[in-house]
DNA sequence: GCAAAAGTGTTAGAAGTACACCCATGA
DNA sequence: TCATGGGTGTACTTCTAACACTTTTGC
């Protein structure tokens, strides 16, 4: 992993990545946004921006994305799944941008036009993110209700909530990577009803847990609360990766870049 | 439209498009290739490629992508749909597709690293494509059957195998672009066979024709075949675009980076 | 009349949808 | 005992998949 502070000649001041970083409070999807301070004629500012990178000329794009969650999170090997890349001439037009920019990265030259490759990736939201706090004041913000945010990275995540919902049509895995270890089926309910934004009847998604194999009734159950308490549920990853095959659908995960 | 071989300071040499187009002849996918021409130590060589271009600093990618087709094809406002970035460091090494896109654009700068950003159409084949064996003797190649091509570009075509793969199940009306405007049960159920890979019940078939209400049964009949004659059938895109709302359903036509 | 591809219906099982009441717990 | 959210079953509809023979045409 690089310092991402690293001065050389190695960066390349064209081509960046930026990761929209989900998370689910167990009521709304969350995204997980970064500081961008700096100041301008009429003193600081403080805005808000998605965690994210220039890219070094001896990393892929996926390793500088990886670096970028690193260096916030601490976590490592997080799943992402790029989705788009956004190259509008327009994005940087915003001089505070470009200044925040050749400040942060220490830049000798002059930026001009970046294009950024976009990541996706979800996580537990009560997952230790060791270093969230500390350089960059990363916080959760809830994604219905954004402040705007630096260059286009409202328009980002108004896409990858697009890309989402298709996402985890042929790929609902990812959507557990978003719930603790154990939940309950209304949790996971709400999740649903959240991601595909459409209420579902609590009978039939019961039936429809019953059907996902790979979700497992656990002799466990919730204790404390106020009514009766609700079994606790877990998602058996090697089970669902035997079901679904790996073999007929969709799977990005297997076309990865390994040229 | 920009003369692509425009030669100024306007160019980016560190940012590129790449089409991905495809068209059906009625019994395999072909994508259209062209020839990267030029002369090594031991002469001549004549590599095939997917056309492409480096980007203008004065242009959007997916104008760049539009005037790549434009140029190539004489076709205008194609359907394009960017569907990968493609940034491995290692996907400029060979130092003869380096040269190629030096003289190719007749740049002054050295051509480092080149994040190449992907698109995907699908195109009728029959259509008069004007300009194709013009310049860049372009050429429609198998995609069973193809040889190794510059860059990563095999990579880069089976990818959007993929891609197409799970594209169309959201988006059945992209496949009716490699149909002709009038095409049989038959034609159809081979194309589909073609993308899922697997062979399709004929009556079931019909069936779900019947069930796809944009899909007009025509008073029209095959000629001069030597067995019963299939009836021709229609797309009416606007009747398409009715029934799939534009609402529900993921749809990226209407996500453009309008930015 | 024969070769070649087109077209047509029924049945069984699986999956999806709508809908109303009792259960367990803490306060 | 009551407020709160958890859990359960049945009937109906829709979709999917399997399966075999007759029709039309050119040669």
């Amino acid at each position: 992993m690089k310092n991402p502070l690293r001065v050389d000649e190695m960066i390349n001041p064209h081509v960046s990545v930026d990761c929209v970083v989900l998370g689910f409070d167990g009521e709304h999807l969350k995204v997980l946004l970064v500081k961008q301070t700096g100041h301008e004629e009429n003193g600081y500012y403080n805005n808000m921006k998605l965690p994210g990178s220039l890219i070094y000329n001896d990393e892929d794009l996926d390793e500088a994305a990886q670096r970028v969650l690193y260096e916030l999170t601490g976590l490592n090997e997080l799943h992402l799944i790029q989705f788009r890349a956004f190259g509008s001439k327009n994005r940087t037009k915003n001089p505070k941008d470009i200044k925040w920019l050749e400040r942060f990265h220490q830049l000798n030259q002059k930026v001009e036009r970046i294009v950024t490759i976009t990541y996706l990736t979800m996580v537990k939201i009560d997952k230790k993110l060791t270093r969230l706090s500390d350089r960059y004041e990363a916080c959760w913000m809830d994604i219905d209700a954004l402040c705007p945010l630096a260059f286009d990275h409202n328009l980002i995540i108004g896409e990858a909530l697009w890309f989402v919902r298709q996402y985890v049509q042929t790929q609902p895995a990812a959507l557990f990577d978003l719930l603790p270890k154990r939940f309950t089926a209304a949790e996971l309910r709400r999740l649903y009803e959240t991601i595909y934004d459409r209420k579902f009847d609590v009978r039939n998604f019961h039936k429809r847990i019953a059907q996902m194999k790979y979700v497992l009734p656990l002799e466990e159950f919730q204790t404390g609360v106020a009514h009766r308490a609700a079994r606790y549920y877990k998602f058996d990853r090697k089970l669902y990766n035997k079901l679904h095959g790996m073999g007929k659908s969709f799977n990005p995960d297997e076309h990865n870049e390994i040229y």
